[in-house]
RNA sequence: GGGCGAUUAGCUCAGUUGGUUUAGAGCACCUGCCUUACAAGCAGGGGGUCGUUGGUUCGAAUCCAACAUUGCCCA
């Protein structure tokens, strides 16, 4: 007859992504741990935890832009990769207004997600659910897109940037992911002109042959000295080009000599800067062979490359090809390789930005800003020392329309509305339709740096109460991998639009991941589903598992055997509420309840205390999953194991009034403990254990620290053990009767817990064992077990070998004790502690000796 | 290639400024139990020369160096 928690309780109907829900899960937990009535403090949707003030939020942006947008923008990849840019062009027309978000991201998606957190048992304060293209919003970006132009650290510039031809996009420098490939290095020789000799050169992108514009050496390169000031021939469109020299070059890779394609990779950009050579794209927006190439126009890059080849080696200059690794960018959402490209972009100008707003650093090196785990330091000191500029254009149909507006002789104008253009242009003969607003969009990082402001109406001019009450906030929780994307970018905008910092402390969740470690991620489809694990092991279990192995700043394995501990222990909760309400009740006390009754009260309640303890410092320093271990292990071990089992009455006996009421109240308040981590379970049974008509569990205060100085003594449990092992050893029935003997110092630690001694461990008495009766140590204290009916066989051999294990000790100890430097070096505490080990041990091999006679 | 971490039980991880019975937890594992709250449970148990090699010290998982392995970020 079993009976276990009923799972429709809570088995609700989420589909969810794994990462947010550690996210979730876990800022939400931050909150409710802190609630009381008496504060004003909340979780707002997204991220921010305010636990001084009580405000939360900032999760909104993340789990909106990982859910809804990033999905999203593949699909309108796959639906307008066969279109024209014209098209696009049509679809973006509406860009900047949430009517032309929502023509492509449908709000019931949005307010499914919502749902989903709530279903996570998120209490956030959902009226200040925000989009990040919600109209304020807007308004907010493209006024600080402003400002910060005007400030002189917004510009625009001809960059090498990293284009993603598929999605026809510019990629910022961290959404490129950089994978090792088998390549082909092509060794090609190039005519020298007017000569009749060649020089090779090795390549493994002979497509951009068409685009050379130098050859380059190393100026130490001897070999080439005999062709300084030369030209050379460019095959396959015989154009001449320069013979350069530059220290980039590396003499040992190759042939030495290096062909210079300024428009289609980076370090080449940077040596045509210094040389002035010409730039000759020939690359469509979509990665084809331009007109520029003058030959393979309209081919793909890749089939331009074996194209090429083929040419070469049909014109006898292709003299080898040998395989090599090579690291290839790709885009981290789109997956196309990366192409380098010379394009007009918008930056923000980080390095004048650091110099004007150097807190942003600072304040994190000085823990101003503390972050949790606070290893991350190391990396976010590395990134802003060498920070670079901010590529904030994107290519894309939708987003915050860049507020830039260029006249027909393309004077470019930066305000909010055409008119507003107009007017600072003071050109009287030009109308609003002349002017043409900049059809690239701000990186969505754009709008999100700013969440901390604008989720509080920062940006708006009738006045910042919100934001005086609120701004900074006091938590952030966030997965590591955005700590660049946002984290900092917050911070930074904290300094420049608030002059302070936008919250106190981050932390830092574990990125979940499958077995092999890879990122659980809706394109890879390994995460399982969610509906299926709540309805299997309950919210709660699921919750549970999580955050009982996501140490902060470590990734989380995700394995089910996680939530299935979770459901067990909801299970422990679940059997322990029905013992407890199960229970008849009498008002008188039993001799049992009134000789032992307070003292194992007392005990339980200063488990109860220690434990609130550890786990406020648990909290205190976002060691979630050891506060939550340590709560498991009181649950578990101390009140469901020990506690319950020593006041739990006789099968059919009555508990007395006094007894249960003790045991309600501790069980309250363990609820209240474990209800950041499982709100449901703990919801339910806190009104199943008492009236509670309109009251709430997650509106009760954190439970207070209440001492207490009875207790009893660990060696009582160290006896019940040690009689349980005895009868597990040699295959005894519980029910067989045991009988002690004790030669102990201090008798009355075991006299004045013999009620619980009996009950626990079935002893008879304390005050005598029988003949040839098991001999046992507890402590340093000698116990003799017997029981009923039972011939025992005293295990010599096992007492043999513990003797000898205790002599070896002894041994290591006598060695340090005997070391005149030990004694004259180690502290006095130290010494006495070997001091007393020894007279411990001594005093063990002494009792053992005695039962081997 | 540059930077930053990590390496402790089969797995995931603790181990505070070097000193508490020759290292701890949870899970997994082994043994025995359906002992009327709970087999989604109870009782008991085994398991690590703390990546390797040196160094500092009376004493090193802990500090230092080199190496190995591995991860992350950046080029």
């Amino acid at each position: 007859m079993n009976e276990r928690f009923p799972q429709s309780l809570n088995a609700v109907n989420v589909v969810c992504f794994k990462i947010d829900w550690d996210t979730s899960a876990l800022k939400v937990l931050l909150i409710k741990r802190n609630i009381s009535p008496q504060k004003n403090k909340w979780s707002l949707p997204g991220g921010f935890v305010n636990a001084d003030e009580n405000l939360e939020d900032a999760a909104l942006r993340k789990f909106v832009e990982e859910t809804g947008i990033a999905p999203s923008y593949l699909s309108q990849v796959r639906t307008y990769s066969d279109t024209s840019r014209d098209k696009r062009v049509v679809g973006k027309e509406k860009i900047g207004t949430v009517s032309g978000l929502n023509k492509f991201i449908d709000k019931p998606w949005r307010i499914k997600d919502i749902n989903q957190l709530k279903k996570l048992g998120c209490s956030c304060d959902w009226d200040r659910t925000k989009f990040t293209m919600d109209e304020d919003m807007s308004k907010s970006v493209i006024s600080t897109f402003i400002d910060l132009h005007n400030k002189g650290l917004i510009y625009k510039g001809y960059r090498m940037v990293n284009w993603d031809p598929e999605a026809k996009t510019t990629l910022s420098d961290e959404e490129v992911n950089y994978v090792e490939r088998k390549d082909n290095l092509y060794y090609i020789k190039y005519k020298v002109e007017n000569e009749d000799s060649y020089i090779t050169i090795a390549t493994t992108r002979p497509e951009t042959i068409l685009g050379d514009s130098a050859i380059c050496v190393n100026p130490n390169d001897k070999r080439f000295h005999k062709l300084k000031g030369k030209k050379i021939i460019v095959p396959l469109c015989n154009r001449s080009i320069p013979l350069i020299e530059d220290d980039y070059v590396d003499i040992d890779f190759g042939t030495g000599c290096l062909k210079v394609t300024p428009a289609h990779d980076l370090n080449d950009y940077e040596i045509g800067k210094r040389h002035n050579l010409a730039t000759i794209d020939v690359f469509n927006e979509d990665a084809t062979i331009s007109e520029a190439a003058g030959i393979f126009i309209g081919e793909d890059r890749f089939k331009a490359r074996r194209l090429a080849a083929a040419k070469l080696e049909e014109l006898g200059i292709l003299t080898k090809t040998e395989d090599i690794i090579n690291k290839v960018g790709k885009s981290e959402r789109s997956k196309a390789v990366i192409e380098p490209r010379l394009s007009a972009q918008w930056f923000v100008d980080m390095k004048k930005f650091m110099a004007d707003y150097p807190e942003a650093l600072n304040q994190v090196m000085d823990d101003e800003i503390q972050f949790h785990p606070a290893k991350f330091k190391n990396t976010y000191n590395h990134w802003l020392t060498n920070i670079k500029d901010w590529c904030i254009s994107r290519q894309l149909w939708w987003g915050h329309r860049i507020p830039a507006w260029y006249t027909p002789k393309g004077e470019v104008v930066i305000a909010k509305t055409a008119d507003e253009a107009l007017a600072l242009l003071g050109d009287k003969s030009l109308k609003a339709n002349d002017l043409r607003q900049d059809d690239d969009v701000l990186d969505t990082w754009f709008s999100s740096w700013l969440w901390p402001i604008s989720v509080f109406n920062g940006f708006k001019e009738e006045g910042k109460k919100e934001l005086d009450y609120y701004y900074p906030t006091s938590d952030v929780v966030t997965a590591p991998d955005i700590i660049f994307f946002w984290v900092a970018r917050m911070i930074m905008a904290g300094h420049a639009f608030e002059g302070k910092m936008p919250f106190k402390n981050v932390y830092f969740t574990g990125i979940v991941r499958d077995k092999e470690r890879r990122k659980m991620s809706k394109s890879l489809g390994n995460s399982p589903d969610p509906f299926e694990l709540m309805d299997k092991y309950g919210t709660d279990g699921v919750r549970m598992g999580l955050m009982l192995s996501a140490p902060a700043g470590n990734d989380i394995l995700f394995d089910e055997s996680l939530c299935e501990q979770g459901r067990n222990f909801c299970n422990k909760l679940w059997n322990s509420f029905r013992l407890i309400k199960g229970l008849t009740i009498t008002p008188d006390r039993n001799d049992y309840y009134t000789t032992y009754g307070d003292t194992i009260h007392q005990w339980m309640e200063a488990k109860i205390a220690s434990s609130t303890a550890l786990v406020n410092q648990h909290f205190d320093s976002f060691r979630i999953s050891d506060a939550l271990m340590e709560l498991y292990k009181l649950t578990r071990d101390d009140f469901s194991g020990w506690y319950l089992e020593m006041i739990k009455p006789i099968y059919g006996e009555p508990i007395p009034q006094y007894d249960l009421n003790k045991a309600t109240v501790m069980f309250d308040q363990i609820l209240k403990l474990l209800h950041p981590f499982m709100p449901f379970i703990t919801e339910e049974l806190w009104h199943g254990l008492g009236e509670r008509e309109g009251h709430y569990i997650n509106q009760q205060d954190w439970p207070a620290i209440v001492t207490s100085n009875e207790t009893i003594h660990a060696s009582v449990f160290d006896l019940i053990s040690e009689v349980r092992a005895k009868r597990n050893e040699n295959g005894i029935s519980p029910k067989i009767e045991a009988s002690l003997g004790l030669v102990v110092k201090d008798l009355s630690i075991y006299t004045r817990a013999s009620g619980i001694i009996a009950k626990l461990a079935n002893v008879a008495t304390l005050e005598g064992a029988e003949d040839n009766a098991f001999k046992s140590l507890v402590g340093t204290d000698e116990v003799s077990i017997s029981f009923k009916d039972f011939v025992q066989k005293v295990d010599t051999e096992a007492i043999a070998g513990e003797v000898k294990r205790l002599k070896g000790f002894l041994v290591g100890i006598d060695k340090k004790l005997s070391n005149e430097k030990f004694i004259a070096n180690a502290k006095p505490a130290v010494i006495a502690k070997e001091e007393q080990k020894k007279t411990d041990t001594l005093s063990k091999i002494e009792s053992l000796e005695n039962q081997l006679k």
